[in-house]
DNA sequence: GTTAGGG
DNA sequence: CCCTAAC
């Protein structure tokens, strides 16, 4: 206990909450805000007209579209519509890249509505209902593990230091940087897995669902004869799944801007991967080229689009309602403090645990390059969640194994368990959002610095992808991050605010420490 | 299994 | 993030 504590946390996510529900257009209801914020993005992207399919972009255009919408301004009003544009290039430039960044948090205040709206259209017709909760003008808006909202307040000596302007340069856009393989350390492994040229890292998107969002082509210029010639897409943007947010109408608008930054970018950022539709129609196969495709071919609309699709792999307990299979989320709240849920509350992510509720629900297990495995904890039944409504509309499994193993082992040499890490494989790198950084630093302020299994329980408790090791390295690293100036930090920037609170807690718990020692040897 | 600290 | 000594 110590100034900076805050004992009594304030819930207030209630009465003056302010809904903001965006939707792709192609919605039947009405939402009552829609967000275009890609109006402007353009993805060139030069691929060689036997890249496979979905080889090509995966990453480079998640990437380019979380880049872009770092910027992310304010809510439109116009529907998203999603402008491909497909024209030749002769350049032979790789357009694809490595893995990028993949910010994997997933929070407790990001669930799933789940609510689907089954069309009959082929493309893509299921929403996806994010629902962020910000308590107040935090950007994290965590809830303990009493279920309140917190409002946080830092309180320490240091009080008369204001520090929270930071809001615009947290709004930098952070380039992209083409990184290697950290699932093929020292092998150009990947490079054989997959046929194509283009480096990917995905191999979960062979079996997704036509979901959430879509693209359109707004035109093509191929040539006939183009087996070696580039396609070029230039996808004007993109629509996102439907993002469901409450905020406190008290609430501000950068607080509103960064509780859809984190929700987009806890989506893009691991939460989907592109699927393509020719005619209306899913390519599924990976290994398909362009031209088998139909993708190089001359006919000006053949009706190529993008989508945006959630993984399919989703964590589920085996024992889920099929409402939750039904559902393409993959985020789920288990917190009784997201009000509105109840419908939803039979989403029970894990069968075990604690019963309480914790800050950080997290489903994805991430290593980089496989798409099944969870990290760290085991024993919990993995179903791989699967939407295939649109393109296999016979299929009337909630929960199927997905044929996209069969792709999967094709490119897997070795037979590995599905859902277990390859041996000595180095884990992905995922680094820790404000929201996450909010919540060690509010565990850490009241456990202290030395109890980082009971942090982790604390306030990670069902993100499996973070250990306690994590957490105490990343508490390292805040503590070195906040003495350092702001100009030699790099990566996404930690408020200043919470840096202070950052540097009071240790600064506390190492006094605390040394006291217990003196005890100790005196 | 955790903690702590260097790599 | 990884590795590992120390507990």
């Amino acid at each position: 206990m110590y100034q900076g504590q805050r004992e009594s946390l304030v819930a207030q996510v209630k009465p003056d909450e302010v809904e903001c529900k965006v939707k792709s257009a192609e919605s039947g209801t009405s939402p009552p805000v829609q967000v275009d914020f890609e109006d402007k993005m353009e993805i060139d992207m030069n691929i060689p007209a036997r890249a496979s399919p979905e080889n090509n972009n995966v990453k480079p255009s998640s990437s380019l579209f979380k880049n872009c919408i770092g910027g992310l301004g304010c809510f439109s009003g116009r529907s998203a519509e999603t402008k491909v544009e497909v024209t030749r290039d002769d350049d032979d430039e790789n357009a694809s890249g490595c893995s990028q960044d993949v910010q994997s948090y997933k929070q407790q205040h990001i669930s799933c509505n789940g609510v689907q709206k089954p069309r009959n259209s082929s493309s893509a017709s299921v929403l996806k209902h994010w629902r962020v909760t910000a308590a107040n003008s935090k950007v994290g808006g965590f809830f303990r593990t009493d279920g309140k909202a917190s409002t946080t307040k830092a309180t320490y000596n240091n009080s008369g230091k204001s520090s929270s302007n930071n809001q615009q340069k947290t709004q930098k856009v952070i380039p992209f940087k083409k990184r290697k393989f950290f699932a093929c350390d020292g092998a150009s492994v990947c490079d054989d897995l997959f046929t194509s040229p283009n480096k990917r890292t995905n191999d979960d998107n062979s079996c997704g669902s036509a979901s959430g969002t879509s693209s359109s082509v707004s035109g093509q210029h191929t040539p006939p004869n183009s087996r070696d010639c580039n396609v070029k897409f230039s996808i004007k943007s993109f629509k996102v799944p439907e993002l469901f947010i409450e905020i406190p109408a008290t609430a501000t608008v950068g607080s509103l801007k960064r509780t859809v930054m984190e929700a987009v970018t806890a989506i893009l950022g691991d939460g989907l991967h592109v699927g393509i539709l020719v005619q209306g129609k899913k390519v599924r196969d990976d290994n398909k080229t362009l031209l088998q495709t139909g993708i190089s071919q001359d006919d000006k609309h053949h009706g190529l689009g993008f989508i945006l699709e959630p993984r399919q792999h989703v964590q589920i307990a085996s024992s889920s309602p099929p409402s939750c299979a039904q559902t393409p989320s993959f985020l789920i709240s288990r917190s009784p403090a997201a009000g509105g849920l109840s419908r939803h509350t039979s989403l029970k992510l894990q069968a075990g645990g604690s019963s309480g509720v914790s800050p950080i629900v997290s489903t994805d297990m991430g290593f980089v390059g496989r798409s099944g495995g969870g990290s760290g904890d085991s024993g919990r039944a993995i179903v791989p969640l699967v939407d295939e409504r649109a393109s296999v509309p016979e299929s009337k499994a909630l929960v199927t194994v997905p044929s996209i193993r069969m792709e999967a082992m094709a490119m897997v040499p070795f037979h590995r368990k599905s859902g277990q890490p390859e041996l000595g494989q180095r884990r992905m790198r995922r680094p820790f959002s404000v929201s996450e950084v909010e919540a060690l630093v509010q565990a850490v302020e009241k456990l202290g610095t030395g109890r980082w299994r009971d942090v982790k329980l604390r306030a990670f408790d069902n993100v499996h992808h973070r250990t306690y090791v994590d957490l105490k390295d990343k508490w390292k690293t805040l503590v070195h991050t906040a003495r350092i100036s702001p100009q030699q930090r790099r990566g996404e920037p930690v408020p200043q605010e919470l840096l202070d609170r950052v540097l009071a807690a240790h600064a506390y718990w190492s006094q605390q420490q040394a006291k217990q020692q003196a005890k100790a040897t005196s």
